[in-house]
Parts: C-alpha cells; structure tokens; sequence
DNA sequence: TAGCTCTTCGG
DNA sequence: CGAAGAGCT
C-alpha cells in the first residue's frame, strides 16, 4: 500500500466488467444496446490502457461468482461498486455484497447515477414524493449541492491480473453485423465521446431548448441518454455544466437561456425520479402503479401489435416513429410519446408489451425511465396524463412536424402529399391522392382505427375497469383473501409473437446459450447520410489522445479512511458489472478520494453516502402498504383523479432501510 | 377588476 | 383534448 500511496493514496485497482444478461430475465438487452455497450467498454479499455491498467472481462450466468472468482485469482481485499436502483440490481447487490463481506472483502458501494439518493429525497413528513413536479421542486432546494463531478485519474497502477482470466465477450452475431455497421455512421459511445456530447450541447443548442424541444426532427436534443445509460458521463457533471450556464445566462439578463436550462434540468429531473419511483416501487416496471389500473381490460391483439410494429396503423406520424426507431434505435423524445399513447390509447394493448419493444429497439434502453415513460403515458401515474384522453396524431403532427418533414423523411411514399394532408391522409381528395400517388388501403393503409371509435371503446373499457375493481373490492369486503395469483394481478404475457421471433442460439465463444429477441418484420427505407448529424460524419476518434487531452489535474494529498485498513490493502476490484448501467471508469478511485477526504468530517450527509446498498424485501408483494392521500392531499389538478379518489393510491412495497 | 376569450402546452 | 395563463374589455 505505502508504495502507492503517493499517487493517489489508494493501492493497486483492477476494473471488472462482468456480462450477466441472463441475470436481467426478460430484459436481455437489444441489438442496438448491446452495440453500444461493446463499443463503449473498448473504448473504456483503451483509456484503462492508457492509464497503466486493462479492463477484466467475464462472462457469466451468475455475475457474484464471477466477483468472487475474481477477487481470489487476484487477492483484492476491497470492492467497490455503484448503486443501481432496479429491482433485479437491487436485490442482486445486496446479496453482493453480504456474500463477499462474509467471504473477507470490505465492500463499499457509492451513487454515482443520481444527484441524490432516493432515500434522502422526501416530503416534509419523511415520506417519498408522489408526483413528479413535488419531487423535483424538493431536489433543485435540497440544503446542500448535488456532488460536484469529479477529474479522471492521471494514473492507475493495475493490480495483478496474471492470474485471472479475461473472457472475450461476445455482443453480436453475424446476422447484426450488417445494422450495426449504420449505427457507427450516427452515434460514438465512450466517455470521452459523451464528454464532447455535453460540451457541445451545452455551448450550443442548450440556449434554444425551450424553443426546439417541440420539433420531432431532434436536432436540438442533447443526445445524451445512451451516454448516460451506460455510465459514461455522470448526470453531475450534466447538472454542473448546465447550472453554470443557467448562472452565466441569469447574470446576463437572458430569459430564454434561464429558461430553457429549466427545461432541460426538468428531463434530467424525470431521469432521476425514474430511479426513485423504481426504489420506491420495485415492481413499477410490470405493474402499474395505480391500483386501479389492473383491472382495465387491455385489448390483448397480437395483430394490432404488429401493426404497430411495422408502421401499418394507418397514422404517418406513428408510422414514421416506428420507422425511425427500428431504423436507428433512436427516437425523439415527444414521438416517444405520440407512438406510445397510440399504442396504450387507440390500439389499448397493454403497455408492458410496447415497453418491452422499447426495450428491445431503443439505444437508450433504460429499464426505469421507460417504466416511467409507459407508466405516465398509460395514465397509471398520479400525475400523468388522465387515462381517458387520447392523444390525436393528426393534431399532434401539426404541432411537432409543421411541414411534414419529419414524415416525408421516413415514409418516402408519402413525400408527394401536400402538407395540408400529410398527418390525415384518409380525409384528402381523392385527386388529391392520386396526384401523389397513393391508393389508400393499397400501398397505403387506411387508420386501423379511428380516433372516435378509440374514444368510444376506450369509455367502455375504463368503466369495464371501475366495474372489475368494485367486485374485487366486494369480493374483499366479503372476506375473500386478496389472491395474488388473482388474474389482474399478474401481468399479461409477452405476446406468443415475440416469443416465436426469439430465437436460442449459442453465440459463439460464449459458454451460455443466449436468448436473442429478433424482429424482422419491419421495411425501412435506405438511410441517407441527411440522418446523421453532420459533426458525427468523422468518427473513430483517437481514444489515447483524447484521454491525454482531457486528462486533468487531480488532487494527490488523499487521505485514506479510518475504516480502511491500509496495510492490507493491497488490491482493490472495481466492479463494473452491469448492462444496465456501466459506472464510470474512474469511480473506483476518484470516488474513494472524494469520500475518503470527507469520510471524518463530522456530515452526516456525505457518510449517508459511503457504504448503504438500498434494499427492500424481494419476496415482498404486499399491497397493504399503499400510500393513501386525502382527496386533494396528493398534489394533483386532474378531473379524472377527482372524480376518481381511489386513483390516488399508489401501489407501494415494503422498504427496508439498511445501513452497511 | 372580474370575467371573458384566446393561446399555449402538457411528467 | 383540456387546464392554466395571457390578454383583452
């Protein structure tokens, strides 16, 4: 330890990444995620390299052996992790963690994806927030400052791997290889990729968010989600970037700048209480969070699925979503909304399914955000859009797509209409359409179904649900058990469809057989290069120079905790295991330095910090634990909620605090 | 100024 | 589409 305490006071690190798919169940991760997470840990690699040490690679069906196989091969005596906040993370670190302490490692785990940890976020009562805007007034006031971000580290010494086996992970096969191919022509995973991303944002389009958000031609997003997701850049240093801008604006006088920041803080805001609402309500991915809400007769039509899939809805600006999804694995966020709500609202399939097909066909595939992005969409939220409007793409195709780009671009059969009727086709003229070439119903179809007639079935279905949920309540009431194996308890099957599409493989060099979802049912036309941003045209940026050019000074006058015992130190795993989140590279030891260097100050705060795995019982599917606001207690202006007070209920799980 | 219409915008 | 706010009388 001593002799390489004048580096950073902090003895020799290995990174770990351990790929565990399997572990995620149902949410393998899709093609496009898997692309990105390959090019991110080479990239990851190479600056690891740079730095004095190499990635440990492991593929694994079982990611906690694989840890400690890991640590006996080569004698490390501490782990060090980040937190998770999903409910297969959260229950899989905790075990984690409680194995490895047994076995002699000294296990630290830190918040390296949030602002604040969930748990320190809550009304003036100590209990968590239920509606977004309460939430997230609280964590812009919060006493103290988010952490400031942290320098990488000038130098790693690397700890012994001579003993310990790297696997060659294996994310695609043949048969991706082509698609893939395209992605790299619009996107550059890395940290140091990520990092250029936010600059660039930050000193351009940033300034004139508030006046872009709206277009579905997403040149003025930040593209910041995937680089998040995967752990490349922190949402602290977003957040410090972009408050120092909102500072520099608000000192100018400039409205538009102050405001827009607001705006683009409010997303980062939705990210962080995604990850709230999933450590509060552990099953908010598959089940909605209004109670009521599980009763609703969802249309369980394989048809309308793949419908919607492949762009057949009849509807161009949902049509062109689905497109630009399957052709890019991107999507803007409000399109995100448009294709969704016409999904939950006119086609009434059950929101799991689209979640899941997000999942799969999404580069940003985040677990929990998309839970709350379905959750809110589908009105199963106290605060999200009343389950009885629907969202009319027509009208919405006016306001985000004026002139028909956004359609023309992804559904060239449609370029010769005239903006007039590009977003409600089945009203133009006959002659109209001809002009432009299109017969609908023939080359292009006719709505699958009209927005009155959704309107309409969407009435009955909800007062069908208010009826199921009043026998069940009865049924209750009459000193019936509150079954859980009750059918509109448990969530409705992934589609017989996409099973069928899944295919079992051995990917080779693997030792596990994988389950690979396919979908190939969906025609998009030739990209162009007009798809790509222009400043991604040059990719494949020299790794090693940027991590010298970005490379800053760090401080080298570290104290090491008491807790640690430094003559034993010799080695430490730093654990960057997950698919759902890789943690940035430099956590293990600017983390420590951070921590360490405050570890004795008398904060209560920062030690809240240093070594909590948040946990709540997994086996815990009490619904009896509900959060019950008064009638107007809960913060909500929505007539639906009024008229409906047993909305306010929120399904809740036990949560058992734990401090490590 | 209360009250009305028009506009905007949605976690 | 509807609620909230701006703007007008």
């Amino acid at each position: 330890m001593g002799r390489s305490s004048h580096v950073l006071g902090f003895g020799a690190v290995i990174a770990v990444f351990v790929w565990a798919p399997e572990e995620e169940g149902h949410y393998y991760p899709g093609r496009v995620s898997r692309w990105w997470l390959k090019q991110s840990l080479a990239h990851l690699d190479s600056s690891l390299k740079s730095l004095g040490t190499s990635l440990v690679t492991k593929r694994s069906t079982d990611s906690i052996s694989s840890l400690l196989e890991v640590v006996k091969a080569t004698g490390a005596t501490q782990l060090f992790f980040n937190h998770l906040y999903d409910p297969i993370s959260l229950v899989r670190d905790h075990r984690a963690k409680e194995i490895l302490t047994a076995q002699g490692v000294s296990v630290r785990s830190f918040n390296a994806d949030l602002l604040y940890e969930p748990w320190e976020v809550n009304d003036d009562e100590g209990r968590p927030f239920t509606t977004f805007s309460a939430f997230w007034e609280k964590c812009l006031s919060m006493p103290y400052d988010p952490e400031a971000p942290l320098l990488p580290p000038k130098r790693i010494i690397s700890g012994d791997v001579s003993r310990c086996r790297s696997d060659n992970l294996v994310f695609d096969d043949e048969s991706e290889k082509g698609s893939n191919a395209l992605l790299a022509r619009a996107w550059s995973p890395g940290w140091s990729n990520a990092d250029k991303a936010l600059t660039t944002f930050v000193n351009g389009p940033l300034l004139e968010y508030s006046q872009n958000r709206r277009k579905a031609d997403s040149a003025t997003t930040s593209f910041l989600s995937p680089h998040l997701h995967f752990g490349e850049v922190s949402v602290r240093k977003v957040f410090h970037f972009v408050r120092i801008k909102q500072v520099l604006w608000a000192n100018e006088g400039n409205k538009a700048g102050d405001e827009s920041v607001n705006l683009f803080l409010k997303s980062i805001g939705l990210r962080e209480y995604s990850r709230y609402m999933s450590f509060n309500h552990p099953h908010s991915h598959e089940r909605p969070l209004l109670a009521h809400l599980r009763y609703f007769p969802w249309v369980v039509d394989e048809g309308y699925f793949k419908a919607w899939r492949q762009g057949r809805t009849g509807y161009p600006l949902v049509h062109a979503g689905m497109r630009e999804l399957w052709a890019t694995g991107w999507l803007h966020d409000r399109i995100r909304v448009v294709v969704s709500s016409f999904f939950v609202k006119v086609l009434q399939l059950p929101w799991r399914w689209g979640m899941k097909y997000f999942w799969d066909t999404l580069l940003d595939a985040d677990l929990e955000s998309d839970a709350l992005g379905w959750q809110y969409i589908s009105g199963t939220l106290p605060d999200g859009r009343e389950f009885d409007r629907i969202d009319n793409p027509q009208f919405v195709g006016y306001k985000c797509d004026p002139h028909g780009e956004y359609v023309r671009r992804w559904l060239p059969e449609l370029a010769r209409l005239p903006t007039e009727w590009i977003h409600h086709p089945w009203n133009a003229p006959e002659s109209v359409l001809e002009a432009a070439g299109i017969e609908l119903g023939s080359n292009y179809p006719l709505p699958i179904v009209e927005i009155d007639s959704a309107k309409v079935r969407l009435e009955q279905a909800l007062s069908q649900m208010w009826q199921n949920e009043a026998a069940a309540r009865a049924a209750i009431e009459n000193g019936m058990e509150e079954g859980h194996g009750d059918s509109a308890d448990s969530p409705i099957a992934f589609p017989q469809a996409m099973q069928m599409e899944m295919e079992h493989e051995p990917v080779r060099n693997n030792p596990v057989i994988v389950t690979v979802p396919r979908y190939e049912d969906q025609m998009v036309p030739s990209m162009t290069s007009s798809l790509f941003r222009a400043d991604d045209e040059e990719n494949s940026v020299d790794i090693r120079n940027s991590v010298l050019e970005s490379r800053a000074e760090v401080p080298t006058d570290v104290n090491v905790a008491e807790n640690t015992r430094r003559d034993t130190l010799d080695q430490a795993v730093m654990q960057t295991a997950r698919t759902n989140a890789t943690p940035h590279f430099n956590f293990a030891v600017g983390r420590r330095n951070s921590e360490d260097s405050t570890a004795e100050s008398s904060s209560s705060i920062r030690e809240r910090d240093g070594g909590v795995v948040p946990i709540w019982s997994p086996s815990s599917t009490n619904y009896s634990d509900q959060y019950v606001g008064d009638d107007n207690g809960i913060g909500t202006s929505s007539s639906y909620l009024q008229r409906h007070p047993q909305s306010h209920q929120l399904m809740n799980w036990q949560r058992l605090s734990q401090t490590g």
